[in-house]
DNA sequence: GCCGCCGCTTGACGAATGTCAAGTCTGGTG
DNA sequence: CACCAGACTTGACATTCGTCAAGCGGCGGC
């Protein structure tokens, strides 16, 4: 591994408080490595060979039923480690992984993760805040599902990527529909009709490009909520 | 607190591994109090002052919106800790909690646990094995919500609770009907179509009281998998 | 340029679910 | 025992959402 991609890493928050020592037996057996589109990382059932943090790119985590229905649960954007749970457990992945745009991806072997768990306690609290995040993130996404309704849950996720949000932001959106549709939990044709009830609070759209005319109709349609919707981000187990 | 009571602690999943001393430093604060049913533990948006642990009875965590609308996120029995992550990291709860049986509750003060995590290794061991059996009911509940509808998810609690998974198998509703809606996600009167439904396949419910006629129906109906269903407790981060 | 594929939209329809209101049952209390 | 309150059920209806089919439109390949 290059040592520019050592820096890369030891930037990474799960590796938050590693000394180069430190940092370097955790990597020693670690791949950096890039993957095109449409790349399936692993698939729900797998045993966990590594864990996986997205240096670059987009990857999205989907489950799918055993007569082959699918759900997008999350899209990855850079910098996250995804299924650390599973990782550090040495359980069957619950979701699968697929690269949605071109992405560098390091793999952590599992097992020397695992081992050196036991022997850096830092290391255990950079883990601990990661896994907190990922878990908070998942409350979220259930109280969206349970408390709201599919157009709400666009138009929430459409006031998140307006950043800045002011009046006349545009933005693409991070992935087609089709994806988007799922990780919202609808369908495509749904989707379509939320976009054009949104017309109605001043939302268009043309391809993936939305415009957002009233940042405050927008607020109001959806009701956003601080502990539904905010992001975090690189929280820590030790306030100091 | 009493030797009986530390007794208790030591066995608990979260504090698997810890010497006597080491534990000592854990509890010394740390307070086994009993709560009548309906106490509000802590509502959602609050700063975690203390890690919750239910040693006995049950508790219920929920999230609400703004505007006073409620869901039921989780129904938990012993021995589980609850919200460890917001405990962790002390950042607002995401839910709140409410006790739905008389219960026995342990609390242990968030700081000393954040100090000791940097202490004690193994105690960070054991948090991360907990959380990661937390992270992982969460993606499992997101995957029931929206790969299934909502009589599937009700077929599939009625597997879960059935056990041993017997024909003819009778067991006891854990709460009332207007909470198991909840935590299903649908309405209580959407519930008693559902139960209806069920008739089809054979299930029987009175009151509380549910008999299954054929498990072979049952999971006919529901498809159950183990990525949704099965019950992960007491993982941990090092196999040996 | 033409074709065909794919992503997306639209419309019509039906199924699932929520809402509202009324009615039933039941368990506890005076 | 009668009563009441709360839990639950049922029915009628509205709304949301999914399904199916058709059609539009852009983009890449030939």
């Amino acid at each position: 591994m290059r040592t520019r991609d050592l820096e890369t890493i030891r930037a990474l928050p799960c590796f938050d408080g590693l000394d180069q020592d430190q940092l370097g037996v955790v990597t020693a057996g670690a791949l950096l490595q890039r993957f095109p589109r449409e790349t399936v990382l692993f698939e729900q059932g797998e045993r966990p060979d590594f864990l996986h943090v997205l240096v670059e790119g987009s990857v999205m985590l989907y489950g799918s039923t055993t007569d082959g229905r699918e759900t997008v649960i999350e899209i990855l954007t850079p910098v996250d480690s995804f299924l650390l749970a599973a990782a550090l457990t040495d359980t069957p992945y619950l979701m699968s992984a697929k690269v949605l745009e071109p992405s560098q991806i390091l793999m952590v072997p599992a097992r020397a993760l695992r081992e050196q768990l036991a022997l850096q306690p830092k290391l255990a609290l950079s883990m601990l805040a990661s896994l907190a995040v990922q878990f908070r993130r998942m409350v979220r996404q259930v109280k969206d599902l349970k408390l709201r309704t599919s157009t709400q849950r666009l138009a929430a996720f459409l006031l998140h990527m307006a950043d800045p949000p002011v009046d006349g932001a545009t933005f693409e959106l991070p992935t087609n529909k089709q994806v988007l549709a799922s990780r919202l939990g609808m369908t495509p044709e749904n989707l379509s009709r939320a976009f054009a009830a949104l017309g109605e609070q001043d939302i268009h759209i043309k391809g993936r490009t939305v415009t957002v005319g009233s940042i405050e109709r927008l607020r109001n349609y959806c009701h956003p909520d601080t502990l539904i919707d905010d992001v975090e981000r690189d929280l820590r187990v030790v306030l100091d």
